[in-house]
DNA sequence: TTGTGTTTTATTGCCTCC
DNA sequence: GGAGGCAATAAAACACAA
């Protein structure tokens, strides 16, 4: 409470006193103003601030003494007197004082002690008070100051996180593109397999038979090719991005990718076959190393309705190879 | 008019520098 | 050890809605 201590300073706060803020101009013939601002050329007809003479009876900030001028040993018991029995509330600095302070502070927010000296007789404050604006006012540019970096900062953060869902939505569409593309490759050597398996028989009178590369059409060994070479591309990035993917943040699962349904008239029906010879199959049919890639994971959460999208379209694309 | 939130002025205590 | 800066805080002054 120390604002009430000054204010009506009782007990061993006694020696706290205020001076009046008077609103009239320093043309008047006031005693403040010689006490004040002795041979003040102040041309603001604002109000005198209060000031302490806490600091000067012996307070613990002796150092502080130094602004006021007032010497109470200089002065008749009545002006004392009168200050001690008109404690004055704190007034606000005028808009001229103000005005003038804001384009001190926007030459030079440092301080100097005559520069204080010269500012306080200009306006006709203490030198303290002066000082106390000029700190005051430091504190306001400072979370001003603050506020700032903080939104960009937060404009900078923004940015970067829609970079990196554009990132993770590439990432998933050329994932299930190779996913797909995958998928059409281990259909044809099933085909094939089939063929060889039912035309044993006719097998000598065949023609010779298609390798896989001539099943493939060169359009599709190039998506392929090109897919995996983008998957390179991502992967040093993926690296640091899935760390710290939504996945993470959301704590949410991660739900296996899985084609659309029409997509499902191409898997393989092994409904009907054994432990063994699926493991067969899978043995036949293990993909090559430039599409061997991990089970497909999609993170659902934060992607767009779009992510999924695979800029293509499933059914037509493998009806098409189908009736090959 | 009054209650409430914000701004401004000022103090206090701690810290660093010389 | 004194001088000054700074963060935290108090409290008056002010703005404004109900």
């Amino acid at each position: 409470m120390a604002g009430q201590r000054w204010l009506y300073g009782g007990g061993s706060n006694m020696n706290s006193v205020f001076l009046q803020n008077q609103r009239v101009p320093c043309s008047s013939s006031l005693p403040l103003d010689s006490l004040l601002i002795p041979g003040s050329t102040s041309s603001f007809s604002g109000p005198r601030s209060m000031f302490s003479f806490k600091d000067v009876n012996g307070g613990n900030r002796s150092r502080r003494s130094c602004f006021c001028p007032f010497d109470p040993d200089d002065n008749g018991d009545e002006d004392l007197d009168e200050f001690l029995h008109h404690p004055e509330k704190k007034r606000r600095l005028t808009v001229d004082q103000v005005q003038f302070l804001e384009k001190s502070f926007e030459v030079e927010n440092k301080l100097e002690p005559e520069r204080k000296i010269q500012l306080a007789k200009e306006i006709g404050l203490q030198p303290r008070q002066v000082a106390v604006w000029f700190q005051n006012r430091k504190a306001r540019w400072k979370t001003k100051h603050l506020e700032k970096e903080y939104e960009a900062l937060q404009a900078n953060f923004n940015s970067l996180k829609a970079d990196y869902y554009c990132l993770l939505k590439d990432k998933e569409k050329l994932k299930a593109e190779v996913l797909h593309l995958t998928d059409r490759l281990l259909l044809k050597e099933k085909v094939q397999e089939n063929l060889e398996s039912s035309d044993t028989t006719k097998l000598s009178e065949a023609p010779p038979k298609e390798s896989i590369a001539d099943l493939i059409s060169e359009d599709d060994v190039s998506k392929v090719s090109l897919v995996a070479c983008k998957q390179e591309d991502y992967s040093a990035k993926s690296d640091v991005l899935d760390s710290d993917s939504p996945h993470y943040i959301d704590g949410g699962h991660y739900p296996v990718f899985e084609l659309g349904d029409s997509s499902h008239i191409f898997a393989p029906d092994q409904s009907d076959q054994s432990q063994e010879e699926e493991d067969n199959w899978n043995k036949r049919l293990l993909p090559p190393p430039a599409y061997a890639f991990p089970m497909i994971e999609v993170a659902y959460s934060d992607l767009s309705a779009n992510s999924c999208y695979f800029g293509f379209e499933v059914e037509h694309q493998a009806s098409s190879f189908w009736s090959y």
